[in-house]
DNA sequence: GTCGAAATGTACGGTACAGTACGTTTTGAT
DNA sequence: ATCAAAACGTACTGTACCGTACATTTCGAC
């Protein structure tokens, strides 16, 4: 045992810490096997999906794959972890103009929601609530729950200042999403779809708005009954 | 061998084909694996439950069953199949009493929804749909797409009688369903959640049909907005 | 180029499970 | 009581797969 001082130089300027991949090679083995699995588990499951096949996608070897991922859940769970933490946030720009605001929020959402990479995710999810209901928590709060939440907010907001028209933020926040949501979600489930085109998204936030301000929104009441009365099927 | 009356008149009535389950006795082993095979299905999935666990629960034996069912995907497809088709279908009395019927209807498919027995369903569903693409057709068919159509049929027939005034008998369907269950639904999906209670399940339904109408009754317009003022969170 | 750590490949242990084979027991009609 | 069909139970086959062991190769810093 030779203690030589240029390894301990070394291993000093990486700073490992004991769980964390040391050098860019670690990192790099971790991402590909990572990625293997997110494409993997996202077709084809968790019970379908063997650690046999992840390594061969992945190029790399079963031992190194453990060395990184204790256990076949664990990596399942970095999978979903990742997955739904780059996903694209919420966002409401709290304009003044309401329609706006709300029309853009409405888009945001039916893309993120309605995108290929969300429906594998639900899938996933739903499917393994049993065995990781923590992950399935997860994404709630980050997703729907977050969304939620900021409609509320921003509703109440409204409301405050008499630009809308509301007994309670809450359930106009839940009636707004599902009316937006509600029929195409059920569809993504239980039928294989394709995902609405832009303009179909365009047309679905433009109506839902009109419908809800017009329950919802004193002043603008009744105005433009009139325009679209004409242009649908 | 002796001929007695009637044995044979007992024999006749059976009238037995090839594929169906001839005796008594068949019957109720077929139904007893059928329950027992739901049950642990419903509960625990496709993937982990084994047939040993179903045959164990029914108390019969494994070469009984594989008698019955040739695989335990048909076994499978059998079990969502009867759990389908017994469910309580959608109904809608088309009364010209608009909140009423609309209201019953409301808080009918609350009471399926989000029964125990329709989340378990659900789930399974879902988790499977790779596996049996039809079944889940199957199921959207019976359940959300028939309802819809129910609420669809209702809404043109009242607006061509000028009692609605809606554009899109189709969007407005989708709507009202939406902000009915939505918000519910997906957290029935993510969280293990309790059913809503009957009480809540009325709120709710008055609270949806109220701002439905509110929206698309040209005659009801602003009639009740002083009562809904007070008493919400 | 040298050396140690990281990565690889292969093979294996253990287990769980679908489906089959077959000898034995139960049932229910005559 | 008798007899055939149905049900039983147990053991077995084959397979898929998680996780480990280990001997060998590759890589990257000095």
């Amino acid at each position: 045992m030779k203690k030589t001082s240029e390894k301990m130089r070394r291993k000093a300027t990486r700073g490992r810490t004991g769980a964390e991949p040391a050098s860019t090679r670690g990192q790099e083995r971790q991402a590909r096997i990572l990625k293997a699995a997110t494409e993997l588990f996202l077709k084809g499951g968790y019970g379908e999906t063997s650690i046999d096949a992840i390594v061969e996608r992945s190029g790399g070897s079963k031992a190194t794959l453990y060395s990184y991922f204790p256990t076949k859940g664990a990596l399942f769970r970095a999978v979903v972890d990742s997955v739904v933490s780059n996903r694209e946030e919420p966002e409401l720009e709290p304009s003044d103009d309401i329609r706006k605001a709300l029309t853009s929020f409405a888009e945001q959402r039916m893309r993120v929601v309605f995108s290929k990479r969300h429906r594998e995710l639900l899938g996933l999810i739903i499917s393994e609530r049993d065995r990781f209901p923590d992950i399935a928590r997860l994404y709630y709060e980050r997703g729907p729950q977050r969304s939620h939440d900021l409609l509320v907010e921003y509703m109440q907001a409204l409301n405050q200042r008499n630009l809308l028209d509301i007994s309670s933020a809450d359930e106009s926040a839940e009636f707004f999403i599902g009316m937006l949501l509600h029929h195409w979600y059920i569809a993504q489930l239980y039928l294989r779809p394709t995902s609405p085109t832009a303009e179909e998204r365009q047309h679905r936030a433009a109506h839902v708005v009109d419908r809800f301000l017009e329950a919802f929104d004193s002043s603008d009441r009744k105005s433009r009954r009139g325009r679209e009365r004409g242009a649908q099927k």
